[in-house]
DNA sequence: CTAAGAAACTATAATCACTATAGTTTCAGA
DNA sequence: TCTGAAACTATAGTGATTATAGTTTCTTAG
């Protein structure tokens, strides 16, 4: 194996960069829609084929990476918590930094979360990157809480978190209606306050 | 006015139906990816345009109802709950006796339900339809718990309820899943006896 | 009763995402 | 250096969806 991976792999990355890349400048000019995929091939300079061969995923996974690294910085995080932090905590701590919670952010970085929000199937297709972390994400709870990682509450627990960016990504002030979010999810949805609250005509 | 409506939504009414009919029953047959629109306005003899006249957010749309009756049901069960009742006893029970969560349907409702289930392309359709009622969810919520409709913690609430049916839908055992999955909801994520369990290398 | 006019419908053609095929070039490794 | 796999290409096709322009069918105001 050569220095970084042999010439061949490193080809490989790079037109997909440039696959990348062409898509994202294409949409940023011209909005999602208005860019066909033949277009960011022909951009890219390279065949339409070889542009699925890419992204077998389609047209929205363009701009997104491969990997599946989303849902890592989640366990790790989980993982790799301070004593004393619950999981919950921890969880809600990793969000803050990432996605779309932080505001500073290089401006490219930027432009693309924008296109990204901004953009429904560039949204729904993002949630899906998320949501296939799922079970990842509920084994590493599991693991913390002495539970079955195919526990509907953990399962569910994992997929609450996990539409999080999506459910407070859109909101004016995306930092605080995630951590309202999480409060919801530690505590529960007060049930008393409004128990008698029938107003009978 | 007519008796009903006019002839002319009569038949309106008459084609959709034939529609939902053909597409139904041509999928159970040959699965949703082993049929064509054009087969399925052909077996209902109408054209394609026709077709997708009808049915504007495209093919996984043909076997569901136009309308956004489902919300309805939820919004209703909280607004009419007996007294006493909190309104996420009464969501629970609402969805309990509707969707994946009933075991005694008639048999056709029952093979619908399962090509739904068994189909990403129509699970996900659905979910886009539950989702769809967000807002006037989080309306009876708020309405109900004297909050803001726009306060986060009632869109997460609501848009969590929603997500109830997909996530508890591919259970083994759906209708304790879901039990599972309020009384998350309810009582939030139990932090404490966790949070000291940290294995210290 | 009748004449607009709207609504539903039709055939046709086009666009666009995506797949299949078969062949070519290019790298990797024995 | 030879061989096979991987990446790429052009080409053609499928299938969903939309646009266009024209036809039939109900509705309803006059």
């Amino acid at each position: 194996m050569a220095t970084t991976m042999g010439r061949r792999e490193r080809k490989k990355a790079q037109t997909r960069r440039a696959l990348s890349n062409a898509a994202l400048r294409l949409f940023s000019e011209h909005g999602y829609d208005g860019v066909t995929v033949a277009q960011i091939a022909d951009e890219a300079d390279v065949s339409i084929a070889t542009l699925f061969a890419h992204v077998p995923d389609g047209k929205e996974a363009l701009i997104f990476d491969d990997g599946a690294e989303r849902h890592v910085w989640l366990v790790a995080a989980i993982r790799d918590r301070p004593s004393g932090q619950s999981v919950l905590e921890a969880l809600r701590r990793c969000l803050a930094s990432r996605g779309p919670f932080t505001e500073d952010l290089p401006p490219d970085l930027r432009r693309k979360r924008d296109l990204i929000v901004g953009t429904p199937a560039l949204r729904e297709y993002s949630r899906k990157l998320w949501i296939a972390g799922e079970g990842a994400l509920a084994a590493a709870i599991a693991a913390e809480s002495g539970r079955d990682p195919a526990d509907m509450t953990v399962r569910a627990l994992a997929r609450y978190v996990l539409e999080i960016p999506e459910l407070a990504g859109t909101e004016a002030d995306p930092l605080a209606a995630m951590n309202a979010i999480f409060d919801l999810l530690e505590s529960g949805w007060p049930t008393s306050p409004m128990d008698a609250r029938r107003d009978p005509t």
